[in-house]
RNA sequence: GCCCGGAUGGUGGAAUGGUAGACACGCAGGACUUAAAAUCCUGUGGCCAUAACUGGCUGUGCGGGUUCAAGUCCCGCUCCGGGUACCA
């Protein structure tokens, strides 16, 4: 019988449609759950590219499998939908972004569909329904009633702020602002990156190195705007200490960990001369204070104008001025010449009591650490070339741990930089009695602290790089603040019985060029009164994408809930999520504020777990070929041709040069996964996606690839479903312990996301099965299970023919029986220093001696003894055999 | 610059320190066919020897090292990919 995929798939699709075959179970008593997730997408006009069903076909064998394990699997797929594409294509055609958002949601679903992926369809969720954002605002309603509690690391409600007397006497305003300056939302002026070219305000995670926009390209520049912003940074250290018992990736950590930017070091106060305003640095460095030879304060600090003497006032206000009007680009181009202006004023260091003069620089950043820094040029790069450029004192404090005599003398000489480790030199003084000459790095920093500490002088500090997330955008499509600013000044939130606040209709969706957003043009959506006549309007901004994204994972447990955001009982058996996969490009943004979000809602007491998801796991990119002509033009892939290893343009015979790129429109190499589907079948696809190398790589797609693992399913189906293949008798011994170490093998790999050997084991069985021309219907049954997660339909169909009228979706996986696995004889490989040179087939059970003496009396030993003189023999059993020998001269 | 990955046949890739190249593509030869496609069978890292069976040398980016034994562990590089960027 032929292999008909496209009648057998379609055929499967409809039956577990029709009969809600992968409706997640009700019943929270079975002990087994399985939390399945996939980053949802964002439904984009262009369909489903090969790189979506990549990890949905991942996590979907892995659902499969733990169905017939016997587990409760919550498998759900939702859309990420608001976002900037459906409110250009709205700005352009006047088409509402619902409208475009619907129908993408529609191609997208149809096209998962078509690939028998087994999500829950009634667990559906798109971020753009009210329903949805209702709870997305409830959040965020939650978020700005919560302050963090620094001694319990804890977030808990305001209620339950405690206000200091001294802030309780100046009154209610002072009493709102002290608890404003504690939330975890809270509105300010913010100076915040505005992309003119998409008129949105950026954070700083999605402006890139060069000063891009990441979504556009375009120059982004500095705006003054009033938004909303999250106080992620009091999360830092739970942030980070929550890995420890995380199974992701180290990679991902690690660039969370760097995100985040812990660093550990000392404030020290320096006193400045002639005022009686103290100069805050924050140093990793507190040991090097003996090398301090200048200081550097940020332009926009608090403290500049004012420390700036009268002779140095116009060179200094036109530095500030300057360096207010670069943009953060200009900053970091200028990164290699460094520029600065002397203040005039001198801080005194408290170490020695030495006077050091106050510049004024750039490259100190006014939004870390105090936004001033004491300079050591000796010990650190930064301060030493601009020591160099200014003519600045440079004191090397540190004899330094190097083997080179000339580089030692040049350190110590103040001509080169060294920031290792050393032992200090020139690092004590008898007026202030500190002495750490001769210590290390390590014992420096301890002592140098714990004196400042004791002198009142300074503390130990931890920093973070972390900081607040601007979290508002101009734009129409994405989630309303359910806020309104009164004329009086007063901001309230809307309660949670008013939510949702729904999006107004707007005929005119462009965002005003000052940053105002289109929001701003609904006239009676935003004008307000309260009962008492006063006047507001409500909050023009909307949320970024990455609200809705935040917390999605928890309403696919109770999508369809409308008076809770999810039943507590059914959040409690089924987080945390146990496997989440998804592209890396998310590896901080998403997963950190994700992470941020659920942490607060764990202190309210609204989830039950401290992280969300368990196992993180990345697809790697699928690139595709591409091919270019001598001139450079792109010709799309399907055109090209391959003669003997070069590539030729099918139409007009040129040569072609292959590119492996990211597939793309302008590379014309964008492979169309319904493309693959209509030629080889959904189980081809499946097949494919998941046997063309592990799931973490990047790879390229190569539809030749496609051919091989289609091939296999066409035999398969061809060898199990003639009758005349399956016998009545006993099975075969050889076919026995191939099938059983296939389950292994398949078993173990799936659990380990090693879907690609797990296929080659499959194949091998395969082709052992068919050589041998039959197999039991017993071990039918068993390799059809086993392979039923990879490639569902042909299973079903497999699973029909053998007799079975249920699916084989919930049938027990087969257990391995270690009986036929047992091996008699074992092939000894008999190396000879560590060559291998010929096999003895030994029982297993043979003790080493009697190994070594039937390894000497093998006639071929002669030969290789004869090279040399025997010293040793090492003998692993089961394993090899290896004869050492001493080589004559 | 710093942090994290990676480098294995013509290609994608396999290998708990223990038989390198599983599986698949491609290629070559053969079967079926009038022919092609499809399908099936055989071979396939490189080099050398042999009529052949077969035998030898060599081989996992480069250079060292540890070990009876290294693709795998250690040290030093090169190149490629990802992240980050004056973070004090």
């Amino acid at each position: 019988m032929d292999y008909n995929f496209t009648e057998i798939e379609e055929r499967w699709q409809k039956f577990w449609e029709e009969n809600k075959t992968f409706k997640t179970p009700e019943d929270l008593t079975n002990p087994k759950k399985c939390y399945v997730l996939d980053m949802f997408p964002y439904p984009s006009g262009a369909g489903l590219h090969v790189g979506h069903p990549e990890g949905y076909t991942a996590t979907d064998i892995y659902a499969r499998y733990k169905r017939m394990k016997g587990f409760n699997v919550l498998h759900p797929m939702g859309w990420d939908a608001f976002g900037l594409p459906a409110e250009q294509y709205a700005i352009q055609t006047g088409t509402h972004p619902s409208v475009t958002t619907k129908n993408n949601c529609d191609t997208f679903r149809r096209q998962i569909r078509e690939l028998g992926l087994s999500y829950d369809w009634e667990k559906e969720i798109n971020t753009t329904d009210p329903e949805y954002y209702k709870w997305t605002q409830w959040i965020f309603i939650k978020l700005y009633n919560t302050w963090f509690d620094e001694k319990l690391q804890k977030g808990r409600p305001v209620s339950e702020l405690a206000i200091p007397e001294e802030i309780r006497k100046h009154g209610k305003k002072e009493i709102s602002n002290y608890s404003d300056s504690k939330r975890l939302a809270y509105y300010d002026n913010a100076l915040v990156w505005w992309c003119p070219s998409c008129r949105i305000v950026c954070a700083n995670e999605e402006v890139l190195y060069d000063g891009s926009h990441e979504k556009c390209g375009n120059r982004v520049e500095k705006k003054n705007l009033k938004q909303w912003m999250l106080r992620i940074p009091h999360y830092a250290e739970r942030l980070l200490t929550g890995f420890d018992k995380l199974d992701w990736p180290e990679g991902i950590k690690d660039m969370q960990r760097n995100w985040i930017g812990r660093s550990t070091g000392a404030e020290v106060d320096f006193r400045i001369d002639g005022m009686k305003e103290i100069l805050t640095v924050f140093t990793t460095r507190p040991d090097t204070l003996f090398g301090a030879t200048y200081m550097v304060i940020a332009p926009e600090h608090p403290l500049t104008k004012l420390i700036t003497t009268e002779g140095h006032k116009r060179e200094v206000d036109n530095y500030i001025e300057a360096a207010s009007l670069k943009s953060d680009l200009d900053r970091t181009d200028l990164a290699k010449e460094k520029t600065g202006v002397f203040s005039g004023r001198h801080a005194i260091n408290p170490v020695n009591l030495r006077k050091i003069p106050i510049w004024v620089a750039d490259y100190v950043l006014p939004g870390y650490g105090t936004g001033a820094i004491m300079a050591v040029p000796a010990h650190d790069t930064r301060d030493f070339e601009f020591a160099e450029k200014f003519n600045l004192p440079i004191a090397c404090i540190q004899d330094p741990d190097v083997t080179d005599p000339d580089q030692r003398k040049r350190i110590i000489a103040g001509r080169e930089c060294w920031t290792e480790d050393g032992r200090y030199i020139n690092s004590s003084d008898s007026t202030t009695g500190i002495d750490i000459n001769g210590l290390n790095k390590e014992a420096g920093i301890a002592k140098i602290t714990a004196w400042l500490e004791s002198k009142n002088l300074g503390k130990a500090k931890i920093n973070y790089k972390l900081r607040d997330w601007l979290f508002s955008r101009q734009r129409y499509w994405g989630e309303p603040f359910p806020v309104i600013h009164w004329e009086d000044g007063e901001i309230t939130l809307l309660d949670e019985s008013e939510l949702p606040l729904e999006l107004p209709a707007l005929e005119k969706y462009l965002p005003g060029e000052s940053g105002e957003s289109p929001l701003a043009n609904a006239t009676e959506w935003l004008n307000v009164t309260d009962r008492t006549g006063r006047k507001g309007r409500r909050e023009t901004n909307t949320m970024p994408q990455w609200a809705g994204s935040c917390w999605y994972y928890l309403r696919f447990i109770d999508p369809r809930n409308d008076r809770q955001i999810f039943d507590p009982a059914k959040e409690k058996y089924w987080m945390p999520a146990d496997l989440y996969i998804g592209g890396a490009e998310h590896a901080v943004l998403h997963l950190l504020y994700s992470r941020f979000w659920h942490k607060v809602l764990y202190d309210l007491g609204i989830v039950s777990t401290d992280e969300p998801y368990t196992r993180l796991y990345n697809q790697g990119m699928i690139l595709a070929f591409a091919y270019e002509n001598a001139s450079g033009a792109k010709v799309a892939a399907d055109l090209a041709e391959e003669r003997d290893g070069k590539f030729y343009n099918r139409e007009t015979g040129e040569e072609l040069r292959q590119l492996v790129a990211k597939m793309s429109k302008s590379l014309k190499n964008v492979v169309n996964p319904d493309d693959v589907v209509s030629r080889y079948g959904a189980d081809s696809m499946r097949l494919y996606e998941m046997f063309m190398g592990p799931l973490d790589i990047t790879k390229p797609w190569d539809d030749k690839g496609v051919k091989g693992v289609s091939g296999f399913l066409g035999r398969t189906f061809r060898f199990l479903s003639n009758q005349a293949n399956i016998h009545p008798g006993d099975e075969d011994g050889e076919i026995l312990k191939a099938l059983h170490q296939t389950i292994r093998k398949v078993e173990g790999d799936i659990e380990n996301l090693h879907f690609n050997t797990a296929i080659s084991a499959m194949m091998i069985f395969i082709n052992l099965a068919i050589k041998k021309g039959r197999i039991t219907k017993d071990s039918a049954r068993i390799f059809t299970k086993i392979l039923s997660p990879f490639a569902p339909h042909l299973a079903e169909e497999i699973w029909s023919f053998l007799g079975h009228n249920k699916t084989i979706s919930f049938e027990p996986w087969p257990e391995v029986n270690e009986e036929y696995l047992k091996e008699e004889i074992f092939e000894y490989p008999i190396s000879f220093n560590g060559k291998l040179r010929f096999r003895i087939t030994l029982p297993v059970s043979m003790e080493k001696d009697e190994i070594i003496r039937n390894v000497l009396a093998d006639e071929r030993t002669k030969k290789w003894l004869a090279t040399g003189t025997l010293s040793n023999i090492i003998v692993v059993p089961n394993r090899i055999v290896n004869v050492v020998l001493k080589t004559n001269p």
